[in-house]
Order: structure tokens, then C-alpha cells, then sequence
DNA sequence: AGCCCTGTTGCCGA
DNA sequence: ATCGGCAACAGGGC
């Protein structure tokens, strides 16, 4: 679930219990933690929800005077605002109105951390612009400036913060572009128009909550199988960058 | 029931 | 730069 249009629907949900005061809370330690329990608590624990920020799949929530709580989800997650407390849910937040703040790791494979400074903190996992952000020139110059396949290029976050698999493989596909292409091989304009096309389906995919049912039928993500298919002919699959990649031969060049 | 494979991420070592 | 392995877990196929 968690690239950049899911991890923006999260901060949503966190932003509802924006001024909250946070009376109780729940935390199922695991590996994902590089922050104490004991820490936690203590910038959780009485403080009010403050504003959220996300960049790429990061999100931050404000727990305190210049405090920072850091999530990744990794390959599973959540955050749900209710009054029943979430399955799989590492840290729960009670508010005085009866609900619940859960942010859900099923698989367990991202981080929980705490930060003084957002942009202190992304600086210092390498991360490049969010993809929300980023200029058409940036775009260019990050993403042109490699040797190796587009697609790896894309998803690499100290280039653009935010594309993941799922959406690589949309953005190539609506680019008309093969996967394994390599970068030097793609010239200006088509860099331009991929950098155009990837606004436009996080915008959609935002805009939807990132629900893939409410997108538009002509997005792969909906036929993204072996032998799915497609206007010009049937999905195929393969392996980029060790993860598996599907495409349509008929339209990707 | 149980085994095997896959996977929306990212880090690490060869 | 690229590749395989790994982390933890659920769900589907057989």
C-alpha cells in the first residue's frame, strides 16, 4: 500500500485529530522502533496532536514543542482514526473524545522514530525532493543524470522521494516507455512528459484517496498481471531492479 | 492441515 | 552500478 498517494491519505486521517490532546497511549515495540518506548512516551504522553508533513512515503506527525513523530510504513500499513482500536496497530493514541489515533504495520518492516526537524531528518536519510514538489527541471537533471534503467531511476528515492513500485510501472506505462530503457536513451522531452505524467496520476490517485477502484479504467494498475490486458495487447511480466515489473510490450518502447 | 510462493520497502554485503 | 538475501507476516494455490 504505502507510496506517496497512500502515505498522503494517512496524513489525512492523522490531521483530523489535529489539537488533540493525547491522554492515552498504547505501543507494541518491534524491530520497526529505533526510538524508546520510554521516549516516546514521555513526547506522546499530554501533548497535543500538532500539524502533519509527509515527504515521499515519510510521515511526520508533531507530538511536541519542535517534536517530531517519524513513520515508515514499509510494505504494509494504515492509520485510522476511530473509536475501535485497529488490528495490527503499533501505536495507538487515545483522545479525550473517546477515539483512537492507530497506525497500523502489519508486516512490521518500516520505522518509528522521533525528530527535532523535518527537514533535518529527510536530509539525513538522503531523501531527494518529494515528487509533489519537484520542478520539471529538477525532474530532468535527477532523473536524466543516471546510467542505469529508467525504471530503477524512478524508484530511486535519493533521486524523487515518493514513486514505488506500482507506480513506476504506471508512470512508465502511461509514458509509453519500456522499463529496462536506459536513462541516456531517453531524451529531454520525453523526461518532461513523464515528469508531467507522474503529477498527474499522484494527483488522481491523491484526489481519490489513493483507492485504486476510483481511478480511471485505463490505469495498468487495474490489468497489472501476467497476460492482463491492454488496448494495444497482453501484460507481460519481469523482474527490474528485483522487483517484478509489469508491462505492456505493444505500447512501451 | 501444511508447505511454498509472492509481495505496495529498504538496507546490506559481495 | 547491480544482484541476491533478508526482515515479518498474510493470503492464495495446491
Amino acid at each position: 500500500m504505502p507510496e506517496l498517494p497512500d502515505v498522503e491519505s494517512f496524513r489525512k486521517t492523522a490531521q483530523k485529530a489535529l489539537g488533540k490532546r493525547i491522554d492515552e497511549v498504547s505501543i507494541n515495540m518491534n524491530r520497526m522502533f529505533e526510538a524508546s518506548d520510554s521516549s516516546l512516551r514521555k513526547h506522546l504522553k499530554g501533548n497535543k496532536m500538532g500539524k502533519t508533513k509527509r515527504h515521499g512515503k515519510y510521515l511526520f506527525l508533531r507530538i511536541n514543542r519542535g517534536k517530531w513523530l517519524v513513520l515508515h510504513f514499509g510494505m504494509t500499513g494504515d492509520v485510522t482514526y476511530a473509536k475501535e482500536e485497529s488490528d495490527h496497530s503499533i501505536i495507538v493514541l487515545g483522545f479525550s473524545n473517546g477515539r483512537k489515533l492507530c497506525i497500523i504495520s502489519v508486516r512490521k518492516l518500516g520505522t518509528v522514530d522521533l525528530a527535532d526537524e523535518v527537514g533535518d531528518y529527510i536530509e539525513k536519510k538522503g531523501l531527494g525532493p518529494d515528487a509533489m514538489d519537484i520542478s520539471r527541471d529538477e525532474f530532468r537533471k535527477r532523473i536524466g543524470g543516471s546510467r542505469g534503467s529508467v525504471k530503477t531511476a524512478l524508484m530511486d528515492q535519493k533521486k524523487v522521494a515518493g514513486i514505488g513500485n506500482i507506480y513506476a510501472d504506471e508512470i512508465l506505462y502511461q509514458s509509453g516507455i519500456h522499463p529496462k530503457r536506459k536513462i541516456g536513451d531517453i531524451n529531454e522531452k520525453k523526461l518532461e512528459e513523464m515528469h508531467k505524467n507522474m503529477l498527474r496520476i499522484f494527483k488522481t490517485a491523491i484526489r481519490n484517496n489513493a483507492n485504486p477502484d476510483e481511478f480511471p479504467r485505463s490505469y495498468l494498475l487495474h490489468n497489472r498481471e501476467d497476460g492482463g490486458s491492454c488496448s494495444g495487447g497482453r501484460i507481460k511480466k519481469i523482474t527490474v531492479n528485483g522487483r517484478s515489473t509489469y508491462y505492456c510490450p505493444a505500447v512501451q518502447k
